[in-house]
RNA sequence: GGGCGCGUAGCUCAGCGGGAGAGCACCUCGUUGACAUCGAGGGGGUCACAGGUUCGAUCCCUGUCGCGCCCA
């Protein structure tokens, strides 16, 4: 029996659950041994993350994806799991320990504090994945992966020795982002740029030689910049070659004021003539774009901060070498000042003695750590690096050449921007959560790289005493003892990025590198669903690494979907405030209505704007099929084995079969195109304005008439659609569609596993898949051709003249207030012995839903009657003394005046020759054809008019 | 500054070479046993603006204005 009322929390709990006891969602199942595989991974979900919007649409899509080729017999595979999220995990656990008055991070020790990392991931990492769960996503999470599984760990290690050894992977000294308060570097996509107000202080740089005089331009050069603090490590200033105020001092020197260093003026591109002064003071250890101006023109890069952003020059040598007498007492006394303080200092000094010329204010985008929330420090220091570049250019080839597409195409463009402007990848973090760097070092710095402690040392201490550092005897008593060789042989302490790790997982949750029989089957895996602003993050890196050590592509598909946005377009955020919960939509409305919203609002290549409106609309949509499907149990509609709707009799039922098969075509090719939003709408007008609006309607007399065949068929009939309600529905909506499956029917087994209507066709995808080719894995037992799908026009137009008919009548009963009360009688006029036949067939439904008394046939409309086209024939309500005929002759003339302006508009197509000869033949036969239809309606329109003022 | 995208009904959005649609909101009517989380009907749009291409432009091209995002 199913509930009077649809309760979404009262359903899904239980549902999920029978998906879980089902074991539905897991790949390989027994069942399915000999079917195309269908994999997807899924974008891994950082560990301490909740769900947010973004995360429900992305989850939504793929899962639909899922459910669809899973009941098209795929053997599928969703591959869940989380990612370690280096930064943010640590972060979250040294807040617990602040929070418990617990020892820091420092305090307890590295050991000590992974275990508390471990400890807080088995108590309560992973919440996103329950709140996956609750979406419905139907992940195999039998199979869930950590990034920092032993396995994903292994091949990790593997990953990083084995670029190391073809040189894609080095050590260097470079510019950073460097996050002074968490201490580490971070990537460039962890940056924020944040729009500051700030000031463009302009200082005069004395020119060598000459004695300086504020007041005396030709005495010195005026640089302009965004942080003065940052001039004690300047080594040039730069100016545009071009630039005539300033050629005729290129090649001279500048006296670095208060620091007193000789510098350079260079000329260099990078210098805007029109920014500021035109001249620039370069800072080659203290901005990225100084850092490349630095290399043109061999300069030195003098760091003048410390890991902390506070100054450090006591001991720089650096900064000393080359400075005249005085300048330590300088760094002295700035030594260990915090960096905008010393901003503050040195501006002031540098008024004081007359080298600033004046503050300007200017707003500029100034980089933030996304975690941490302070001001990013361009930072010189020894990183581990990806060679980005070299490991891009298959990732770049694959896309030119189409084995990995983009939908929507044009992403491809924002893939290829990047890629190919790539740089180094600095993967190193000097963090303690995450995979730890397979690197050792010996006293003199040298670095020995391999995949276990053993090997690593087995290869240095081999190496020291062929060095004769070490005698043999040494070298074994420290291979023997790890206490020997500490202080002698250490490791890197540093991490890699975890997106290192993210990188690797098309393949590394498959297993490899210790099994790969699952990567044989499953890779590469079908799409890749993400948001744009993550293609750099997972795709580029996930096609890189794929290419790399796969030797294939990770996905030939990259889906790309919308943003979701707050109704108003802004991105949502929390300091903005106006983040939507998708868990609270979800108590609210149901997981099934949440998803539903998204993917009927998931167009192609626009942002979701998300009101919360559509999803109570949808909600709406899922009670209406909800109180459907209690229709046809309360009228006894079962399914009867070996029904064939195919062969039904009654017209209504031939009728509901074509447009349930054409309902399901259509949500088939909609979703098979990644037209989510169109698979979405189709299945909605289906299910609302066909079935539930007119199918049921209309079945309604045969329901509650007499039983005999008709009713039996009917009975079949509604029950029958249903069923292919709850399939199409399914994976779009799974819980309601599971729940009403199972109480509306005895079934044989759940609906998640039942078979799609419409079974895939074969596709070049499914053929070009290497699992076809590989002689372990059974041949895909493909689909038949499948017949030609069922089609009946003939119902088509019979039921849509009953709808026109109605509407029609309805229409006009509103129009001329007519309460539902007055049952008006309705004459044929003219009929032909078709609409006789049409009319006697229906006239019991027609009356009910158009509120009608008799219904009589006559060669003319009655005089004084309202008068309706319907296809082509007059039908027409007697309404004397009932209507208004003033206003029915208004309502005749507008409807005179759309046809005459419909004649005119086609007789100017068609008398202009050139539209004649240059527009598509059946364009041109359309356009006749609508002018006689609109010709034939003026007339009967006419000679409305006309009986019209007859009885007048 | 470079790139991408968007301006369609009051709002949120589809559509995209042959006289524009949905959901919500609004107005009118309705307790006919699936459903008031509903039903019936209705109003409402020079498809941002200006040029161009075309027999024909909301749709293609160019420009302008407005808005958003990404990168520098």
């Amino acid at each position: 029996m199913i509930e009077k009322t649809y309760q979404p929390a009262e359903i899904e709990g239980r549902i999920a659950q029978a998906w879980e006891a089902e074991g539905a969602f897991k790949a390989g199942r027994p069942d399915r041994r000999d079917a195309a595989p269908y994999a997807i991974v899924i974008p891994p979900p950082n560990v301490t993350g909740s769900l947010h919007m973004g995360h429900a649409l992305n989850n939504t899509l793929q899962d639909i994806l899922c459910r669809f080729e899973r009941m098209r017999g795929r053997d599928v595979l969703w591959q869940p799991g989380t990612d370690h999220a280096g930064i943010a995990t640590q972060m979250v656990v040294e807040r617990q320990l602040m929070e418990r008055k617990e020892p820091g991070r420092r305090d307890m020790g590295r050991e000590k504090f992974l275990e508390r990392v471990w400890q807080w991931k088995a108590e309560s990492g992973g919440i996103i994945i329950n709140q996956l769960k609750r979406l419905g996503a139907s992940c195999d999470w039998s199979r869930e992966r950590f990034t920092m599984d032993e396995g994903l760990s292994r091949a990790v290690i593997k990953v990083f020795v084995q670029l190391h050894r073809e040189g894609l992977i080095y050590k260097a000294k470079r510019l950073v982002n460097w996050d002074p308060k968490l201490l580490t570097a971070i990537s460039d996509l962890e940056v924020q740029q944040v729009e500051v107000k700030g000031n463009l202080w302009h200082l005069r740089y004395p020119l060598e030689g000459v004695s300086f005089d504020p007041n005396d331009p030709s005495t010195f050069i005026v640089v302009a910049t965004t942080r003065p603090e940052t001039m004690l490590g300047d080594t040039a200033v730069a100016v545009n070659p071009e630039d005539e105020r300033y050629t005729h001092l290129v090649g001279r020197h500048v006296i670095l004021p208060l620091v007193g260093r000789r510098i350079p003026i260079v000329a260099d591109d990078y210098s805007d003539p029109e920014k500021g002064s035109g001249a620039v003071k370069i800072t080659p250890a203290h901005d990225f774009n100084d850092f490349e101006v630095g290399r043109r023109h061999s300069l030195p890069q003098i760091s003048v901060l410390d890991i902390e952003a506070k100054l450090s020059l006591a001991d720089n040598s650096a900064y000393l070498h080359g400075l005249p007498e005085g300048a330590r007492e300088f760094a002295e006394e700035l030594e260990g000042m915090e960096r905008f303080a010393a901003r503050k200092l040195i501006v002031a000094r540098l008024e004081e003695f007359g080298f600033l010329e004046k503050i300007e204010p200017n707003t500029h985008m100034v980089p933030h750590g996304d975690r941490s929330g302070v001001v990013i420090e361009p930072f010189l220091t020894d990183q581990w690096y990806v060679d980005a570049a070299t490991l891009a250019q298959p990732a770049i080839a694959a896309v030119r050449n189409g084995d990995t597409t983009f939908v929507p195409k044009n992403w491809e463009k924002t893939y290829f921007e990047w890629m190919e402007n790539i740089q180094p990848w600095c993967i190193s973090r000097q963090l303690w959560w995450g995979h730890q760097i397979p690197a050792w070092y010996g006293p003199d710095g040298k670095v020995f790289v391999a995949e276990t402690e053993e090997e690593a040392v087995g290869n240095a201490l081999g190496y020291y005493v062929e060095q004769e550092v070490l005698t043999p005897e040494q070298a074994h008593d420290m291979a023997e003892d790890p206490a020997k060789r500490e202080g002698f042989i250490t490791r890197d302490e540093d991490v890699l990025d975890t997106w290192f790790s993210s990188a690797l997982w098309p393949f590394s949750t498959l297993g490899w590198p210790d099994d790969d029989t699952d990567v044989k089957r499953y890779y590469p895996t079908n799409v890749l669903v993400t948001g744009f602003d993550i293609i750099f993050f997972w795709v580029a890196r996930m096609m890189m690494m794929g290419l790399h050590f796969m030797e294939d592509v990770p996905f030939p598909t990259v889906y790309i979907h919308a943003l979701v946005r707050d109704e108003k377009g802004a991105k949502m955020s929390k300091s903005k405030g106006n983040v939507i919960d998708p868990l609270h939509l979800i108590d609210e409305y149901g997981a099934d209505a949440l998803r539903f919203t998204l993917t009927a609002m998931a167009a192609q290549g626009r942002d979701i704007k998300l009101a919360t409106s559509r999803v109570e609309g949808y909600r709406n949509f899922a009670t209406k099929l909800w109180n459907a499907c209690r229709f046809a149990e309360m009228n006894q509609c079962a399914l009867p084995d070996g029904f064939d709707p195919t062969a039904a009799k009654q017209t209504l039922n031939r009728w509901i079969a074509h447009e349930t098969v054409r309902a399901v075509r259509e949500v088939t090719e909609a979703i098979e195109a990644y037209r989510f939003n169109d698979a979405a709408g189709a299945a909605y007008r289906f299910v609302w304005n066909v079935y539930c609006d007119w199918y049921l309607e209309l079945a309604k007399p045969v329901l509650t008439g007499e039983d005999g065949e008709a009713k039996a068929e009917t009975r079949a009939m509604v029950a029958w659609a249903r069923d292919e309600i709850l399939k199409l529905l399914h994976p779009f909506m799974p819980f309601i569609t599971e729940e009403l499956w199972a109480v509306t029917a005895k079934r044989d087994g759940l609906l998640t596993l039942e078979p799609w209507s419409r079974k895939a066709e074969l596709s070049a995808e499914v053929f070009a898949s290497p699992v076809l080719t590989d002689p372990m894995v059974p041949p895909v037992i493909l689909q038949p051709e499948h017949e030609p799908e069922f089609s009946d026009p003939a119902a088509e137009a019979e039921i849509g003249w009953v709808v026109d008919l109605v509407t029609a009548i309805r229409s006009v009963r509103a129009e001329m207030n007519i309460t539902p009360a007055t049952l008006t009688p309705l004459v044929l006029a003219g009929a032909s012995p078709e609409t006789r036949e049409r009319a006697a067939r229906w006239s019991d439904v027609i009356k009910r839903l158009a509120r009608l008394g008799e219904i009589s046939f006559a060669d003319a409309a009655p005089q004084g009657a309202v008068q309706l086209l319907v296809r082509g024939e007059v039908a027409a309500l007697p309404l004397k003394g009932v209507i208004d005929l003033a206003a029915e002759k208004a309502r005749l003339d507008k409807e005179l005046g759309k046809a005459e302006a419909d004649i005119k508009r086609v007789d100017a197509k068609l008398s202009n020759e050139k539209f004649v000869a240059n527009a598509p033949e059946e364009i041109v036969e359309e356009e006749k054809e609508k002018r006689e239809a609109a010709v034939a309606r003026k007339e009967k329109i006419l000679e409305a008019l006309e009986r019209l003022s007859n009885a007048g």
